[in-house]
DNA sequence: ATGGCTTTATGCTAAAGA
């Protein structure tokens, strides 16, 4: 079973990139972030016609989230327990998995109230995250966690160091929802230095491989125990009009 | 580098992203 997540900052702009990424990898599931379009504007028929089964969980101009897959989509749950203003959070069960699409807060400026609002919406997942513990099924929660996990996953930790992705708090609460039972199934299969999902729009950070890795698949560990191999796929980011994030795909057994 | 791109919107400048 391949599953796939793929922020793509906006689904109007990227679906031509989406489509002929769907086409040539054959997900059993593609997580998607960033939709930036409400679930009536979604361009749901397009991607029926591709084989693949949709369910959104959208917002105008910011956010949204969705799960497409080749199978049935069922016991489908959008937003975490408490308020859900901002559309960041769908979650379904697809051949047995209970997958979920994430696309936590940036938190930026850190001095602003983005940064407070970004750790409490990570208690709130972390929270979440135990309950599905606790019911011992493969559960894969994979998304745009807009947090480096360590200074090897960033082309320059140093001045990254008060950014809200990299700072010790944000960095902590991804290690709080690890540790409970998660394994990062990026690092599971691959311990170099230096892995990206995000280059930046501006200063050439793509032609520079100046990226970041903050896109990841958390797995519990009937999940783990599945997993096969766990990949970034690059090439996305290279086409014309690309997505800043490029899509990590997953394969379990 | 001084936000250097990209996207969206009761749009034509501003806010957000990371």
């Amino acid at each position: 079973m391949k599953i796939a997540t793929w922020n793509v900052n906006s689904i109007g702009v990227r679906l031509p990139h989406v489509l002929d990424w769907l086409k040539t990898n054959e997900p059993d599931v593609l997580l998607l972030q960033e939709l930036k379009c409400p679930d009536e504007k979604f361009p749901r028929a397009e991607i029926e016609s591709a084989g693949y089964q949709c369910a959104v969980h959208g917002q105008k101009t910011y956010n949204g989230v969705a799960i497409l897959a080749k199978h049935e989509i069922e016991d489908l749950k959008t937003g975490l327990p408490g308020e859900n203003e901002q559309s960041r959070y769908i979650e379904a069960t697809v051949q047995g998995v209970r997958v979920a699409s994430i696309y936590l807060p940036n938190g930026n400026p850190v001095d602003s109230e983005k940064y407070p609002y970004k750790l409490a919406w990570f208690d709130r997942l972390i929270s979440h995250a135990r309950t599905l513990l606790a019911q011992e099924i493969p559960a894969v929660l994979g998304g745009d966690y807009n947090v480096i996990p360590e200074a090897r996953d960033c082309y320059d930790p140093e001045g990254w160091t008060n950014d809200a992705l990299f700072r010790l708090e944000s960095r902590r609460k991804l290690r709080e929802l690890t540790y409970l039972g998660f394994t990062d199934a990026f690092r599971a299969f691959n311990d170099k230095d230096h892995q990206y999902t995000f280059w930046d729009y501006q200063a050439g950070a793509w032609p520079r491989n100046h990226g970041l890795r903050i896109d990841h698949f958390l797995l519990s560990p009937q999940a783990a125990d599945r997993a096969e191999d766990c990949v970034i796929d690059a090439k996305p980011r290279a086409l014309e009009k690309a997505s800043d994030h490029t899509p990590v795909v997953l394969t379990l057994k």
